[in-house]
DNA sequence: GTAAGTGCAAAACCTTTGCACGTCG
DNA sequence: CGACGTGCAAAGGTTTTGCACTTAC
């Protein structure tokens, strides 16, 4: 946690890239070129995989996707591409508590969704629930604290689950 | 995860100790005894420092106290006792995301209970929010999902981070 | 050309586990 | 006694980092 990348990030970002812009792969190559950063192969194969996995993937699968793409993209690039992915808005970061963190393309809406996890096979759903914001803020407001970003997760057992006797699949 | 201590806690678990009871340590003997585990020197001295403790701590943290109590306390010894802590209810867990987990002496409330982070000083202030309880039921059942259970996390800063231009301690 | 970016492998980090010994009942 | 519990140290699994080599600009 706190690498040079995020640090990086949080001062003075560019506006973020717009997921339903019909040019994507451009305006990511203009937040890249905006930090004085470099559009490399492998940062660009990267960047295909994380908008073209379906669903909430981990690091791992991101590694798998761009290796198809770039054979040459090493783990550890993966990982020091991912804060550049968040912070250009092209994938958001979800932590259920789970082993390993998952991420997911970012889709363009901008209301705050709560996390649906199953609890057997880890298939997370999203969930727009936009007064949650408001009640996370109120609620640290009414702490005397600044609020910056707030989480509802539920977990559950999702239909194919509960039919399945709770076995992991 | 799912070591043998989490499972055998699952299935017919005893009635969870009453934290307001004042015969504590007895109610948490007689959940060892029911579970035909031992009351070791070791496991009561880990139970009288998690109880000790004020506030969050870690599993660290939950190691030095309870070596100050007992010198032969091992490391494993606490990672082993901890679920049978939050399977008798003396203590919960709480996951807001940090490299590490948070413990927390359990005092009673049922209430469900939201928590408020401090991104710079992790300091965590948990909030009674029993409407959140009923919110994520709904959504749940709404997508066919059985809820377990669920989390609530504002991250924030509180007010002394506010004034001391975001440092770490 | 030169500084940013990369791959590799080792390190870091919390947590879990295998094993031989100890001890509760 | 005999199984459960313990300490120790090593293993686990994800993420980070040091270093020398590449490469984008």
């Amino acid at each position: 946690m706190g690498s040079q990348y995020q640090k990086c990030l949080k001062s003075g970002m560019p506006k973020p890239v717009h997921p339903d812009a019909p040019e994507q792969s451009g305006a990511f190559q203009a937040f890249i070129a905006a930090k004085g950063l470099r559009a490399t192969r492998q940062r660009m194969a990267v960047f295909e995989a994380a908008r073209s996995i379906a669903g909430h993937y981990t690091a791992e699968d991101l590694l798998k996707k761009s290796r198809s793409l770039d054979r040459t993209v090493s783990r550890a690039t993966i990982y020091r591409a991912i804060p550049l992915l968040i912070g250009s808005s092209v994938i958001r970061e979800v932590d259920v508590g789970r082993d390993h963190k998952y991420y997911l393309a970012e889709i363009g809406t901008t209301n705050f969704r709560a996390q649906l996890v199953c609890e057997s096979c880890d298939t997370i759903i999203e969930v727009d629930a936009p007064f949650m914001e408001w009640y996370g803020k109120a609620v640290a407001a009414k702490h005397g604290m600044r609020p910056i970003s707030q989480k509802l997760q539920v977990t559950a057992l999702c239909e194919r689950c509960q039919k399945r006797k709770n076995l992991r699949p």
